[in-house]
DNA sequence: ATGAAAGCGCTAACAA
DNA sequence: TTGTTAGCGCTTTCAT
């Protein structure tokens, strides 16, 4: 027993006394329609409080003001920047925007597209890890990918390789000469771009890199990992992502050591935990809001491969090497 | 020039020798439809991979399978934890999920609630703030309302008072008799519970209490009321939020004070953060994930008032008081 | 148990 | 410039 729409097209070309496509067109090409007839229109529009029906209009042009954003974590203050950029830019653009948390499960990314493909007009895919093969080719829709490339695919990557050659420089202008690294996880593009950022830009300071393996990019995961940390002899620790450099933070500290006394610690994103801390953290920003809005606005344009770079924020997680 | 959908209910009705009726019928009423035939429908849509079109389905139906949940700061830590609770137990109920995160804007909920109607089968509304009166009327879609009890509406609110008799308790019992509380946002129903719970609970156990009023409910307001709080002597915090309490515990440390040496503080919400930072932070934690999946289902049952209860979770920031 | 036909609300050819 | 008509993909009476 469905209710009928209260208010359709045919209510507002009655009162207007016009025909339904007359109200249609004064509403998608005014241009095409007399002035005089046109407010009348709108004037019935207003009256009324007519709002289209999307999904009877998505039928017939195609288009359906929908599109949707996937991300493996919702509650990441990362991703949830993310997903407020897209969703701002999308309704200036007169889109709605359907969220999908997949919990870090790449299954339901294709779950997603696949049962979605007919209610958005583009797809927004955040997918640190590797994607389903099968995910670019379902449905006619575009998809863009955020941190990860695939091919004939349009995709923004946040580079970082500038901000962490910074960075690497400015602990060795503090005295550092060993440095240990927190990767992230295996498959994330991110993860492969900082290590071999930090690599990279290790080799060029002459600076010695120790790369530790974490089980998992989280804090509690990190602090397992301390005692490697302090068994290496590094003075300075650069972590995957933020979380992970409060670990060390954590970690450290709760072992009587100082931070940036005894070691100094960077972290990546810049998350608004980062300035809450003491001390507050040393990290590369992300610019997370250009990438989403930039995200939605090449959903209706060619495929393209976009670069943002990150940058160095300097705060006192960072120090002078001690010489003890 | 639209394309048009690649495989429709005809396909699959030609594909398994019947009408488009049966194909419906064989979806959505399987025992009206006999076994074998059934079973080349199923096999048809397994060959063909066919999805049906929500849009055209809702249409006729009125049943979009889509809800909305409007949260006024995804970035939120609090909030995304419930939108991601919401989004799973939509997506377990076949339902999409339409985000919109307002900016802490009410006309921006006025505005979606408008133009969604059609979209969903219901509105989650998170509206900390005092809604628009309009609101509620709006459409003739179910409105469920968290954490604000609106006449004639769904709602399910989360109360703090019994936690927070057990943390003034608490405190109490740790020898403290002076208590500073830093309330919310004048306007969020939160705010005054807590406020109330705070001062019944104060009264009960004996203790003062002195309230203190904070421009904005972050990290960076409360940093300029910490002075207030160390000039009225209390020995205990309790703050609305758990970014308060951090800028509580940062403005004390800053100030060489220590936490929970000098002064105790408690928190509310439990943010992923108050396990990270030292010392862990004592603080309500409120049932926010039950709270989202008990929206979700509400939404088609009759409108009423659902209420879940917060609990203390005793962490470091509290201790015994100094007697200097 | 299945088919035929109408129609949800809207837009887009084509006529006038 | 406006009206007429057809039809997007699906469900749902009503026949059979």
């Amino acid at each position: 027993m469905r209710t009928r729409q209260r208010v359709t097209i045919l209510d507002v070309a009655e009162r207007a006394g016009v025909h339904a496509a007359t109200v249609s067109r004064a509403l998608n090409v005014p241009e095409k329609v007399a002035p005089e007839t046109r407010a009348r229109v709108e004037q019935a529009v207003r009256e009324l409080a007519f709002v289209p029906n999307r999904a009877a209009r998505g039928l017939i042009t195609g288009r359906t003001g929908n599109i949707a954003v996937i991300v493996p974590d919702i509650t990441n203050p990362h991703f949830a920047k993310l997903v407020r950029a897209v969703e701002r830019t999308a309704r200036d653009a007169e889109l709605q925007v359907l969220l999908v948390d997949t919990g870090e499960h790449p299954d339901e990314e294709v779950r997603a597209v696949r049962t979605m493909a007919h209610d958005v007009e583009g797809f927004i895919v955040v997918s640190p890890r590797r994607v389903h093969r099968e995910l670019g080719s379902v449905g006619s829709r575009p998809v863009i990918f955020v941190n990860r490339p695939v091919r004939g695919h349009a995709s923004v990557l946040l580079r970082t390789a500038p901000a962490v050659a910074d960075a690497v420089q400015h602990l060795e202008s503090l005295g550092h000469r060993s440095l240990a690294y927190l990767g992230g996880p295996r498959g994330s593009w991110a993860a492969g771009e900082r290590r071999n950022a930090v690599r990279r830009s290790g080799r060029v300071a002459g600076l010695h890199v120790v790369e530790l393996v974490v089980a998992e990019p989280t804090f509690e995961a990190t602090l397992d990992v301390v005692p490697r940390i302090v068994d290496c002899g590094a003075s300075a620790v650069i972590a995957f992502n933020d979380q992970m450099a409060f670990g060390v933070i954590s970690g450290l500290t709760g072992q009587g050591m100082s931070v940036p006394g005894d070691v100094s610690v960077v972290g990546f994103d810049d998350v608004p935990m980062a300035t809450m801390v003491a001390p507050a953290l040393t990290t590369i920003s992300l610019p997370v809001a250009e990438a989403g809005a930039l995200a939605v606005a090449m959903l209706s344009e060619q495929p393209t491969c976009t670069e943002l770079r990150g940058e160095l924020v300097l705060r006192h997680s960072t120090g002078p090497v001690s010489h003890r």
